[in-house]
DNA sequence: CATGGGATTGACT
DNA sequence: GTCAATCCCATGC
């Protein structure tokens, strides 16, 4: 083509991936990784959000897959960290971790709703929901957006197709909120979920009284 | 080998 | 507010 001719349209801008996290920043306490992940950008193929509300796991409480010890199943989250811990819950829906804390120590992050970002139409083809609101709003529905499944169990969230970065400039700083987690009977005292107030994504409102630190 | 529960969602009353 | 769908895997007989 000549140099008169108009540049070719773009059918996608190619998106402006960053470097993904270390996997130092997953090898530390699960209680520093999981709030430090608000913010951050889940990225796979053209689809991406960022991280809204996140929850702790740790093989010392019964509400963690790790707590019965290491088995075929529970492997990666006692695996180094970095890599993606990805099952099925209720037959169903497939449920996103990052593995954190040092190789013999159980622990995960999983990753509950996100804004999305990127490749909002590839994520509405797969959803196929009103709002999009609600394309990322719960820990399965991220992964349907995202298309991330079960095969991509103990993949590596450095340098593997699905991958974590770090916070964009508009997200330095988010305010969070701290609350129990969700859905689950055991240990469910612990205030170990996180989310980025007044976020609009996020899996389930707040009760009374959470709600004015909202941004 | 049979059983039961689960870090959920969407449809329905 | 209630409830079914659906499958992996830990546990127990």
């Amino acid at each position: 083509m000549s140099r008169a001719d108009p540049a070719p349209p773009r059918a996608v801008e190619p998106a402006p991936a960053a470097a993904p996290l270390p996997a130092a920043f997953y090898d530390r306490p699960v209680l520093e990784v999981a709030p430090a992940l608000v913010g951050c950008v889940v990225r796979h193929g053209d689809t991406a959000g960022v991280i809204v509300e996140t929850e702790a796991y740790h093989h010392s409480e019964p509400a963690c897959h790790a707590y019965v010890g290491l088995t075929a199943r529970t492997r990666p989250l006692f695996g180094p960290a970095g890599v993606a811990y990805v099952y099925r819950s209720y037959g169903i829906h497939a449920l996103l971790n990052a593995v954190c804390e040092p190789e013999g120590v159980g622990a995960a992050v999983l990753i509950r709703a996100l804004a999305p970002l990127d490749g909002l139409e590839v994520m509405r083809a797969r959803r196929r929901v009103a709002r999009d609101a609600e394309l990322c709003s719960g820990p399965g529905k991220l992964t349907q957006a995202l298309g991330v499944g079960l095969e991509h169990n103990a993949t590596s969230l450095v340098d593997g197709p699905v991958r974590i970065e770090p916070r964009p400039p508009a997200w330095a700083a988010p305010a969070l909120l701290t609350g129990p987690r969700v859905g689950i009977t055991k240990a469910a005292d612990l205030p170990w979920r996180f989310c980025a107030a007044g976020s609009r994504h996020v899996s389930r409102p707040w009760p009374p009284g959470l709600r004015d630190a909202a941004a």
